[in-house]
RNA sequence: GAGCCUGUAGCUCAACGGCAGAGCGCUACACUGUGGAUGUAGAUGUUGAGGGUUCGAAACCCUUCAGGCUCCCCA
């Protein structure tokens, strides 16, 4: 057991199974992103750890990230975020893209962190970015695009919302406040911990920050007010043009989202699934200015989000929302009668191929019983023989898996006769 | 970096100081031209590793490794 190599801490292997699941959630990624004419990317997985220090503090950088020498002694970072790369790319050909650009990306990411539920070391994530463009409008299209995914896994508005709020006006509210702009950071912090705590416990916090007993009456106001976006424009304009994009039932304004990013600017969001079994994010983004800045382009504004595998893999396990599991990718296997008649189903499942359908064919002469098993198993759909007596007549016997029924028919239309039971019965 | 919990058959777990077991899965047979169901039989273990206590350890103690959950953090 001990001698045993294991995965590296933090790392999934991936069995079919769970390939089926990873590959679900890219291809309903890539179809959410495509219906709304995002084009795919990428960057590179290894980058200079100076792209993000820049941004994020050496600190961070170094204690969270898989960095290493490499052999020319040039100090790496494995990726742990997709936006710096793609601030760089967008600079590099700011003068030749056209705007607004509309990119998204589904890749490998590395953080190191002490793994638990919902989080791994090494995951996916899909990003999804909107840039050139500074308008409540296209954060609603943003939006958008994450409900349209979270739709077309199967979660309904009962099982998941997207919480929305606004920078600018929780600032003015902490301005209402006289909450001192260097403790704007630490009151984000705060707001982000209190559904973590107890309310006594959050309210000792608070006035131990250094707040005043009359601020955290107000910010109590504040957080419990859920009709305070009536009093923001871009707030407004959001909700109605989530309304006319027809995703407003997915999506609630609370003042309670904060992600104490530093580069967010404007709207920000973050969806969850309701009943909670997983206390963290399904997804989040929002607006950022001055992506450029740190990366030498002009300044540019843009809007976008991002979202891990790990979380929404156990939401859709959790709600019984992965579609059934089929082992084998050929609906069909062709069975070996016996070893004289082996280069026969070799043969036979050559043909079916050629005409277009996906064929397994048992690679050695066991008993039929076996191989029907083994069909069972694999979830194949119809099973093709030839036994001693077909082979005489020049006919195959197609049966279906499925209900049990087994037509002896002419070798020629075998590959018609099984698409037609496909036809039924599904691929 | 800190705390709590768990490591026993391929999987899920029982045995809680006294012969290491069950269910599921697996293999074979019933069924020598056909799967799912059922029945019968069978195989499978250095009880994560190392040390200690004991007449006797899967169990108790120590060390170590691995995993899970939480705090921290979360670009």
């Amino acid at each position: 057991m001990t001698q045993k190599i294991q995965p590296v801490k933090g790392t999934r292997e991936f069995y079919p199974e769970q390939m089926a699941l990873r590959n679900f959630i890219y291809e309903k990624a890539g179809e959410a992103s495509r219906s709304f004419g995002y084009q795919e990317w990428d960057a590179p997985f290894i980058e200079s750890i100076e792209l993000y220090a820049a941004k994020s503090g050496e600190e961070l950088v170094k204690k969270q990230s898989f960095t290493f020498t490499d052999r020319g002694g040039d100090f790496v970072t494995l990726r742990p975020e997709l936006t710096p790369s793609l601030a760089r790319m967008i600079a590099a050909r700011q003068g030749e893209l056209t705007f607004p650009v509309r990119w998204w990306s589904f890749g490998p990411f590395w953080r190191y962190e002490q793994p638990q539920k919902g989080r791994t070391r090494e995951f996916f994530q899909w990003n999804v970015d909107m840039l050139g463009v500074n308008s409540p409008e296209a954060d609603a299209e943003l939006i958008a695009v994450g409900v349209t995914f979270l739709r077309s896994v199967g979660l309904s508005p009962a099982q998941a919302a997207v919480h929305v709020n606004n920078r600018r006006l929780m600032d003015s509210q902490f301005d209402a406040l006289d909450i001192p702009q260097e403790k704007r950071l630490e009151v984000s912090n705060m707001v982000d911990r209190r559904s973590k705590m107890t309310p006594a416990n959050w309210d000792a916090y608070v006035l131990d920050s250094g707040l005043s007993q009359s601020q955290l009456e107000g910010l109590k106001v504040i957080l419990g007010d859920f009709d305070l976006w009536k009093k923001n424009d871009e707030l407004t304009r959001l909700f109605a043009a989530l309304e006319a994009l027809g995703v407003s039932e997915y999506v609630k304004f609370d003042p309670n989202i904060m992600r104490g990013l530093l580069y967010y600017t404007g709207t920000v969001f973050e969806a969850f699934e309701t009943s909670g079994s997983v206390r963290r994010a399904i997804l989040g983004g929002g607006r950022y200015d001055n992506l450029l800045a740190d990366v030498g382009g002009q300044p540019l504004s843009g809007v976008g989000f991002a979202m891990g595998d790990v979380v929404i893999g156990i939401v859709l396990q959790e709600l019984g929302l992965v579609p059934e599991f089929v082992p084998s990718p050929a609906p069909v296997l062709v069975t070996v009668f016996d070893a004289s008649l082996l280069l026969e189903a070799y043969r036979l499942a050559a043909e079916l191929r050629r005409s277009g359908l996906r064929v397994l064919c048992y690679p050695e002469p066991v008993k039929l019983q076996k191989q029907f098993k083994f069909a069972d198993k694999m979830k194949a759909r119809v099973a093709v023989t030839v036994g001693p007596d077909e082979a005489a007549n020049g006919q195959a016997a197609v049966k279906n898996l499925v209900n049990g029924e087994q037509v002896v028919v002419k070798r020629e239309v075998a590959a018609e006769t099984v698409k037609k039971i496909l036809a039924v019965i599904g691929p």
